[in-house]
DNA sequence: GGGGGCTATGGGGGG
DNA sequence: CATAGCCCCC
């Protein structure tokens, strides 16, 4: 082993530098937050090559491509240009660019689509409807988790028929036919030429499993080494894949995976620990490193860490520690609403910065879910720190950026039933529900697509024709690809003939310019897709074909985008937040039914699964740890007090410094004696000060500043100010906390007094 | 047969 | 509060 004149391996601690230096047969690296982990993983690739490893020999699997690109930019600092190309990436986005190569060889176009969850739910709806079945009990999304978790688990549908636990658990959920719904979307899927994100890994199994044409070989000598990172939220079957490549005979089983079972928080995506259990069963004579000393975070954040992650019952044993030694403990805050919480976080923030002179990048504002985003963008950009939101709904995922898109595949892939549907009326072209489902039936009876049943279905004269002008209009989009115009140019086209820009155009409204704005954006995007001319990815360096362009944005997601130039504040869910780190850390919403969700809370594993997530989530900081939570919250359109999040109790009470003391005087003036009264039980009553049956609200034109008014829940008060936007400012009399209320008028329910 | 407006219902995390 | 389905009208 020439370590010798291996620089970077100066920049490892005892452990890791083993972990690193040793290169053949099974290694397990457990990982604790902040441990090096990312260094671990990039240094032993480094070393890999340096060691005469090809660069495409390494096959390093990560969990969003972000990571990966970052990884092999550190790679490349080390060991030159080479690093490009190393096979780093999402399980997801590895397959699909191998199966964009081989999925010929398994009954599927190499132009296959890639459905989304929304195309998946889609299709599930149809095949609910055609079977006549309940959609309030057939739920879609339900039926989709089915599907995904039987894929996850190489169950096929004929498995799945045959199982009784599978059979019983549908029976129990009164969904009995699950089954045949699966069966009939595998079909479907199949004729459409598409693969759902399970399929990129279902297939790729097939592919191996299958082996045709002796491809498994070709690909298990390729790649002479695999790593994994997050290993804790990898599923069954990206194990069983993982060993595809991995066990041969005479294979040197040269796979090295690292992972946190304490940071395992993907089970509902059918992630699952017994994984890195299963590991250690599979590979008896593994190596097993263990990093437990944490680089990142002050004494009291990872001792609160431990504290909390004691509470679960089975782990890896393993002790994080730390030699920084503690500065500010944790602060616990707790607010009377969820605009207080707002407010008081972007005041934190402020005071922050200016106390310990942070930029906004230092600085994490993390929550359960993603509809609490918004107060805290309010009172951000109130207040105007700049920030921005990581997760929620991407940009591929609006309406007007899929609609395209789906002109797009349709045109690559006419037998894509999904993209079909959608666009086949839209913009408005007289082809309705009806003609829809004359085809869907025909397509049906003769297991094709519906592209090809088009000339073959049966309609009036007027649909009949409309019908055929959509379809000349798909061919002769076909033919100006074929002729071997870029995506760009072809998407420009057909934005235009199909009417996609014009349809636009006609909506003058806010959100019509934006979605203009948001098209155009798509195309820029795609003009410097095909601008494009540094070669990234070496293995196909500078395709520009639809084809490419269709696979590099299908498996995007919003957490890939590049760091900003500009300093801003990241906001993002608690699962978005893995693998990051900030100084200052925010953990907002932390109260019993958000935090734990009240999903989670019927099941023992399900609320272990939580508090990893919040450990997780406190974690990420360096330096200054915020908890907050409110007293009430608008949650699904109502009003809802929960109490204080039982994790808040599982915090070492030395790590936490100050228990903002509770206001006693509540805003409703009414002490809280809901006792075990669930949140479901409360109503809106509870918030409303005056007597609905005496209000009667004016026009909101009529408002004007100085005028005294009435709100249905915050009873009188003065307009102060009315703004350009017509945000009002109104003063409470009996608000007593934050009596001053921003009111957009468009919205605004309010009685003028005087 | 298709388009537009209204009512009812459901709402987690993400590749 | 947003979306989907339904009903009514063209």
């Amino acid at each position: 082993m020439q370590e010798v004149g291996h620089s970077y391996l100066d920049e490892l601690n005892e452990i890791q530098r083993k972990a690193v230096v040793q290169t053949d047969g099974p290694i397990m690296v457990i990982a604790g937050p902040g441990s090096g982990k990312t260094r671990v993983l990039t240094y032993k690739i480094a070393h890999l090559i340096n060691i005469g490893i090809a660069p495409w020999q390494i096959l390093a699997l990560t969990f969003t491509n972000k990571a990966a690109k970052e990884m092999k930019a550190r790679i490349e600092k080390v060991v030159g240009p080479s690093a490009r190309r190393v096979w780093a990436g999402t399980f997801h986005s590895l397959f699909a660019r191998i199966l964009r190569v081989e999925a010929h060889r398994i009954g599927y176009p190499n132009d296959f689509t890639i459905y989304d969850s929304d195309d998946s739910k889609s299709l599930i709806n149809e095949l609910i409807k055609s079977m006549d079945l309940d959609k309030k009990v057939y739920n879609a999304g339900a039926i989709r988790a089915r599907i995904s978790a039987s894929k996850s688990n190489l169950i096929t549908p004929k498995a799945y028929v045959q199982n009784e636990d599978m059979l019983n658990y549908d029976k129990m959920n009164r969904r009995p036919l699950t089954f045949k719904i699966y069966e009939k979307y595998v079909a479907r899927c199949k004729r459409s030429g598409a693969m759902d994100f399970d399929d990129l890994l279902l297939q790729m199994f097939r592919l191996l499993y299958e082996n045709p044409d002796g491809v498994k070989d070709k690909y298990q000598k390729q790649f002479s080494h695999v790593l994994v990172d997050e290993f804790q939220d990898t599923n069954f079957l990206q194990y069983e894949i993982l060993k595809q490549f991995v066990n041969y005979e005479g294979s040197p089983h040269n796979v090295c995976i690292v992972g946190d079972d304490a940071q395992s928080i993907y089970s509902f995506r059918g992630a699952t620990i017994e994984n890195i259990l299963q590991f250690e069963t599979d590979y008896p004579n593994l190596s097993t490193f263990k990093l437990e000393q944490n680089y990142r975070s002050s004494q009291h954040i990872v001792d609160a860490a431990n504290g909390v992650i004691g509470y679960n019952r089975r782990q890896i044993e393993k002790k994080i520690w730390t030699d920084k030694p503690g500065q500010d403990k944790i602060k616990i805050v707790k607010t009377i609403s969820d605009n207080e919480e707002g407010r008081r976080v972007a005041d934190m923030i402020i005071e922050q910065k200016h106390r310990h002179s942070l930029k906004n990048t230092d600085i994490a504002i993390l929550y359960r879910t993603n509809a609490q985003s918004r107060v805290f963008e309010e009172f951000l950009r109130r207040q105007n720190i700049l920030y921005r939101i990581y997760g929620g709904l991407s940009f591929y995922q609006r309406k007007e950026i899929k609609d395209l898109l789906a002109y797009l595949r349709l045109t690559l892939n006419p037998n894509d039933d999904e993209a079909l549907k959608r666009i086949v009326n839209y913009p408005k072209r007289g082809i309705g529900a009806t003609t829809v489902n004359k085809l869907l039936r025909i397509s049906d009876d003769n297991q094709v697509s519906i592209w090809q049943s088009i000339p073959h279905v049966q309609l009036s004269k007027r649909a009949t024709s409309l019908l055929a002008e959509f379809a000349a209009m798909i061919a002769t989009f076909r033919k100006i690809m074929d002729e071997g115009k870029n995506a760009y140019d072809l998407a420009v086209t057909i934005s235009k003939r199909a009417g996609l820009v014009s349809a636009l155009k006609a909506d003058n409204t806010m959100e019509g310019l934006g979605r203009l704005e948001n098209l155009n954006a798509l195309l820029d995007g795609m003009k410097d897709f095909v601008e494009n001319d540094e070669v990234l990815d070496e293995e196909n360096p500078l395709d520009k074909s639809l084809s490419a362009y269709l696979q590099s944005i299908a498996l995007i997601t919003d957490m890939d985008q590049d760091k900003e130039e500009t300093d801003v504040v990241s906001l993002m869910s608690t699962h978005a937040c893995k693998g990051l780190e900030f100084k200052s850390v925010f953990v907002v919403g932390m109260e019993e039914n958000l935090f734990p969700s009240y999903m989670s809370l019927s099941s023992p594993d399900q609320i272990e699964e939580e508090r990893r997530l919040f450990y997780v989530a406190i974690t990420r900081a360096e330096e200054f740890l915020t908890i907050t939570y409110s007293n009430s919250r608008y949650q699904h359109g109502q009003m809802r007090f929960n109490d204080p999040s039982r994790f808040l109790e599982e915090l070492p009470p030395e790590t936490v410094d100050s228990v903002v003391p509770l206001k006693q005087k509540q805003e409703f003036g009414q002490p809280k004696i809901l006792g075990n009264f669930k949140p479901t039980g409360l109503k809106r009553l509870n918030k409303v000060k005056v007597d609905p049956q005496n209000f009667h609200p004016d026009d909101s034109s009529k408002i004007k500043a100085g005028m005294r008014v009435m709100h249905l829940k915050f009873g009188e008060g003065k307009v102060i100010d009315i703004d350009e936007r017509f945000v009002a400012t109104i003063a409470f009399d009996q608000v007593t906390v934050n009596p001053e209320k921003r009111i957009m008028l468009q919205y605004a329910k309010l009685q003028i007094l005087e």
